[in-house]
DNA sequence: ATTATCTATAGATCTATAGATAATGC
DNA sequence: ATTATCTATAGATCTATAGATAATGC
């Protein structure tokens, strides 16, 4: 059955909303093709007149989530221009992140298993993260840009390493005792 | 083939070993237990013999892990008496390590699988990053231990985040700055 | 503990077709 | 407006793999 240019194009962002929405969720070997298009309306058969395999969409949905949060950092930046550092902080260590990976940052979700995939994921996870270090840098403390760059390296691993934890411990208190410490780290 | 109990118990230590390996290398989903039994030396039949399911030997594996990387932190700790923050950050924020998951920390090779898996895991996850903060506690430094627990979630936190972007990225320069930065960042 | 087997699932491929797009004709 | 062509999708199917179970043997 075909279908019109427009709703082509349609359908494949849905593919990839959808893809970068389970992935986050499940890990991309934990979702299949099957999974991923029945939640964008279409059925498994149809995935293929989109992208090349599994791997190309893995690429391609971490960029558009990695876009998505380039976009969302600027707005959370450029919505308190007193104090960008703790706005993108609070926003980013939150329970509500913690509670919606699926909707969160990449690299806490999917960053290990990025690591295990092919050159065209890993090089997603690379320019995105260049991005993301050029807005903290720009925000972060320092007198040079030698040093707010790798201030802006440091929190960020902080951020990405404390989500991760706040996630995988079974004990609430604990996760948020994580967040806060981090956060305190962060904005000392 | 029936063994005795003494073959039996490094049997499982075998399996254990061959898990804990395969597993930080390729994720828990990225290794079938063929694989892992082949690695121990045995045939795939005789899993069940051992381990209720996958997912019983992923958190018996994450516990194996943890307590060795446990281990090891204590023995670099008390290796470096007068400067065991140092011993401990070098060592773990090394390209040795990066290069080397199969052999290093589990949270950030297993960390976001993990917090997907069921209780066992987790459980094991949590447990173990106690001994960890713990063993960082001791070295943090501060004046109270509530001040030098805060530091260590923190730099806790710096560390495994750093090494999972290290990974990830996929040009060795960003790669080793990322290190660089966090390990002088928590060495501050 | 080995070997064989079962069952489910997943990525990928194939075929037919609905329906959009392009070419033709009035 | 008609006709011809093209193509995105549905649905079926293929092949490989994986976790799990059963039968066998020492």
């Amino acid at each position: 059955m075909r279908v019109s240019r427009e709703k082509f194009a349609a359908n494949r962002e849905r593919i990839l909303d959808a893809a970068a929405v389970l992935f986050r969720d499940k890990g991309f070997g934990g979702v299949g093709l099957a999974d991923i298009m029945q939640t964008a309306g279409l059925t498994h058969g149809g995935f293929y007149g989109h992208f090349a395999s599994k791997e190309d969409l893995a690429a391609e949905a971490s960029r558009q989530a990695l876009r998505r949060s380039e976009r969302k950092w600027r707005q959370v930046v450029d919505g308190a221009p007193d104090a960008p550092l703790a706005a993108l902080v609070d926003h980013y260590l939150s329970t509500t992140q913690r509670d919606r990976p699926a909707r969160g940052c990449v690299f806490p979700a999917l960053g290990a298993e990025a690591a295990r995939q092919g050159g065209a994921v890993k090089s997603a996870f690379t320019e995105g993260m260049e991005e993301l270090i050029a807005i903290l840098t720009e925000i972060a403390p320092g007198r040079t840009a030698a040093v707010r760059r790798k201030r802006a390296l440091a929190m960020f691993s902080t951020m990405v390493g404390a989500m991760l934890l706040a996630r995988v411990v079974d004990r609430d208190t604990l996760s948020e005792e994580i967040l806060a410490a981090a956060a305190g780290d962060v904005l000392a």
